[in-house]
DNA sequence: CGACACATGTAACACGTTACATGATTTG
DNA sequence: CAAATCATGTAACGTGTTACATGTGTCG
């Protein structure tokens, strides 16, 4: 919020679909939830109500504390700390103490949700958008997913590895990479 | 908490512990929020208080629709639509629109933070924990670090092509990767 | 004995999210 | 004219997070 309206004072529903703008509707953003976000920022004194506009709009401008705190947030990076938890990590991890839960079949499943999401995302790209903001935050959802395929690779043969590890050393079916049914 | 309880009853300070160990102390997470969400499961039938054990502490078990729960968890693969907002992603993408922000700058303190967060992680990893969860959830990291170098470098390139648009065409000094000065 | 880990909770707060209410203006 | 978009809000809910209170056991 405080980004947009360090270009130009903004009313509420503008300050919605030019956030679309800029993610490319990739995380859409309800109208209320600008409203009340506003009344926020407004409490803790980062916007302030101004002029309003030829049409009756109630435009909110940025202070200059907010402009301090905007200026802080594109100053200092982002950290593994304040980043939220990582749900598949997690699943994944937790996956692999439960007994009876069938890991490659969780991971299988995984791989191929992120494979579908790649290529919805391949498809949104080529109907062309060649707006800067747009197409950086699709690139960044395409390494991520990238990555995360790779992660999942690397679990599978993590997973292999280890049930290896557990079988006799002369047991050599790929058990680990072949079992079916989800748990009990 | 379910994927924890599904393997055996545990008291709330447990399932703490047992929570730390799966994700290797990454997320680290405070105990009383582990009586809330105990509180709130119970609430929603997923769990249930049961035999208290040796020493008094009451050790809570997973139910019938908790266990249902736990395997449409497992069995549904997380997809981008419930994938928190990423706040880098936002960051940057807001950054090229906003005028006067030094977007390389931005960029460079970031991939340092980040490339710094991968060493942190280097550092962890040798130091030995051969658990496969915790190691599990160490790669996630790694992939994803990884990638948000990668992606971060193509910001950077996209950024340098977007302003040699911008210029003339014969104009090519590289001054979009030079500037200084955080606006204003 | 004092500090620290173990162990259980609760109150308060902030935030994201949804659903709903309401009205003006535009457009097929 | 009806439907959709524009535009502004509010009430309620769920959840994550912090801070605090409280007590027991253990160990240097």
């Amino acid at each position: 919020m405080l980004a947009l309206l360090e270009r130009e004072p903004m009313y509420g529903y503008q300050l919605r679909s030019e956030f679309d703008a800029a993610t490319g509707a990739t995380w859409p953003l309800n109208v209320g939830q600008v409203y009340t976000t506003l009344a926020r920022l407004e409490r803790d004194g980062l916007v302030a109500p101004g002029d309003p506009d030829d049409e009756g709009r109630l435009r909110y401008a940025i202070t200059e504390a907010g402009k301090a705190e905007l200026a802080g947030w594109f100053g200092t990076p982002v950290v593994s700390s304040d980043r939220p938890r990582d749900e598949l990590a997690i699943k994944l991890a937790l996956a692999v103490t439960v007994p009876g839960v069938d890991v490659s079949g969780v991971i299988q499943k995984q791989r191929a949700a992120t494979i579908v999401a790649m290529q919805d995302l391949t498809r949104l790209k080529a109907a062309g958008n060649d707006d800067l903001s747009w197409s950086l935050v699709l690139e960044s959802m395409r390494y991520q997913l990238e990555a995360e395929v790779r992660w999942l690779d690397h679990c599978e043969s993590s997973l292999a590895r280890a049930a290896r590890a557990r079988n006799g050393a002369g047991n050599t079916e790929q058990t680990a990479t072949k079992q079916t049914g989800v748990r009990r």
